[in-house]
DNA sequence: ATACATTATGGTAACGTTTTAATAAATACA
DNA sequence: TGTATTTATTAAAACGTTACCATAATGTAT
């Protein structure tokens, strides 16, 4: 038997706005009649109705996140820090996996926008600025990461990509290669980071007097397999690369791939750096070096932000872009250690 | 502004009851009045409250699931499965992270409990059967994975633990291992994973004649540094083992690190096998051959049959245990390529 | 034409909560 | 003691939807 509100002011002896304010811990409640409601409360197994709490406050306590892939590392550090923060204020955290397809990510746009959610936080959003303004428009208090949206009103976090980039290339250099390729994302004008991160590697060539030769720009999805066949490419070419950056270490793990089948020594014949310091760079041979993202701080920062949006619906202060600096991790595949 | 219901009725020239019937898709209403409806809500930019319809429906179209560890890969695969399905169902997932920790699976399950959701999946729960069997009494639709709940009424899902580890150690045998040794989970008696890993381990030691020494079985509490400091242990022995199974990945990769700080190599002087076959054993070297639980397919059964019971609350044909058969992957750490 | 089904529509209660406004009780002040 | 003020309590409206029941419109058989 599932009680109510009403079945508590019965038993108590007391109407049921008065159950409310102690249940709500309202004051305006005499301190006997308060202890009378408590006594009832303890004595049965009165679950508040959520549902209808909602219905009345017109608010969901739900935030909402869609990543491109939820099974990615990645992506799944940075949810646990959205979650931790959710969950410390009360809120349930629904969690949506668009596969990397920007359909789909509309699809759970859509979703989560149908009143399940009282905010939501777009992870990478393949969608463009008009519908990000249009969503924030609606009043759905919303934040962004991987794009700086600044600009259309709604808080954002990136990371410094381009810094990243330019230190690892950088890095690269100080060891002596000078043949060095970029294996990058999307090749789309959204796709934000891969356009950052090769600013960064050009940047880091041209400050040093370095030429990139033909081909030795080219793209891999951000898949293991994506960065397979660019580095098969890359090797076809009449002078091959030394090294590679690359846009992430999925690619970066393709690329060794390849070169421990064609037997090149890494890091003597190649020197390799990857993006995001996922766990398993700790364990390739050799292991990998990378530019590491603090993911978890990410997802937390989020998920704080949200909230604080969610509380403060009118104050802007927060709807600004936040960049965090992404640090080189040293590992093998540099040339450190050779 | 947002529109209700009334402000559709309205505008169609139609009361709230046929805007309803129009929007469920409901018979009774004359085309052509729906086509009017239709046309109104085309127009305009109309969500539905669903809080309301809920509240009125007395349902939540929302499951939960609490798992140990969100980041770990083995359940982000999980709980994608799980998403797929509760999307299909148009049916929100909320995703808690136990850290591992029966008090905050406590909690967690508390917080979902209090109305937040339809159904809640228990990935490994920590709760005792009398939680669990409270819990589904209160009619709630629960599933659990990782225990066979199938005599408290519960629907759940088991991988064949101790075939799993029956299988890895045979093999271990079969390449000529005899002092074999076993690193566990938690040691204690609710670590179902671990006493039917064990089992597996005793009873193929048992059957080929092979003695288990003492100290032979010992536990690293899942973490690759529990492994690191329950291998040290054993290293210590005065005989130690020439090879380990490992009730998971994580351990084998703390062995795998004690190995070759210690120079022995593996497989030659030292077997091993982990369990759960998570992405990092393709990559270590040597690659790690373990016994893989079809984690995706195990996500997906766990959403399919808690929305099977959502739907059919008072059919039980669905509240027995489906034992799935884990899959021994062959890779080097075993010796077959040594 | 009349009676009877059938189909279409509308009015309204209900879901369980919070909150406002009205009322009752207690206290303070003159 | 009587009035004004504060404090405590309650009744009832509201949140937006669905579903039941009543009524109206239409169709069919006598």
């Amino acid at each position: 038997m599932i009680l109510t509100i009403k079945d508590i002011a019965k038993k108590a002896g007391v109407s049921i706005s008065t159950v409310s304010r102690v249940l709500n811990n309202k004051d305006l409640v005499k301190d006997e009649t308060r202890e009378k409601v408590l006594k009832v409360l303890e004595t049965v197994d009165y679950i508040p109705n959520y549902t209808a709490k909602r219905l009345r406050e017109n608010t969901i306590s739900t935030i909402g996140i869609i990543v491109p892939d939820i099974s990615a590392a990645f992506y799944a550090e940075m949810i646990k820090g959205v979650e931790n923060k959710a969950n410390e204020a009360n809120c349930g955290l629904i969690v949506c996996d668009s596969q990397n397809d920007v359909k789909k990510q509309r699809s759970y746009t859509r979703y989560l926008y149908d009143g399940r959610v009282d905010g939501m936080i777009f992870v990478v959003p393949g969608l463009d600025d008009n519908e990000l303004a249009k969503i924030n428009a609606d009043g759905l208090s919303i934040i962004v990461f991987g794009k700086d949206t600044e600009s259309l009103g709604i808080g954002s976090i990136t990371v410094d990509n381009f810094n990243g980039a330019y230190q690892a290339v950088k890095h690269l250099i100080l060891h002596g290669y000078k043949r060095i390729a970029y294996i990058g994302g999307m090749e789309a004008h959204n796709d934000y980071d891969h356009q950052a991160r090769m600013a960064g590697y050009r940047q880091a060539m041209d400050d040093n007097h370095l030429e990139i030769a033909d081909g030795y720009i080219d793209n891999g999805g951000y898949t293991e397999e994506g960065g397979t066949s660019a580095f098969a490419r890359l090797l076809k070419l009449k002078n091959p690369p030394d090294a590679v950056f690359c846009a992430n270490d999925e690619m970066a793990l393709g690329v060794l791939k390849v070169a421990k089948k064609n037997s090149i020594k890494v890091p003597e014949e190649l020197g390799l750096i990857g993006f995001d310091n996922i766990r398993i760079c700790q364990y390739t041979s050799p292991t990998l070096t990378t530019v590491s993202q603090p993911t978890l701080t990410i997802g937390t920062l989020l998920g704080e932000r949200l909230i604080f949006k969610l509380h403060n619906k009118n104050n802007n202060i927060i709807n600004t872009n936040l960049v965090l600096k992404p640090e080189l991790i040293v590992r093998e595949s540099c040339g450190c250690y050779k």
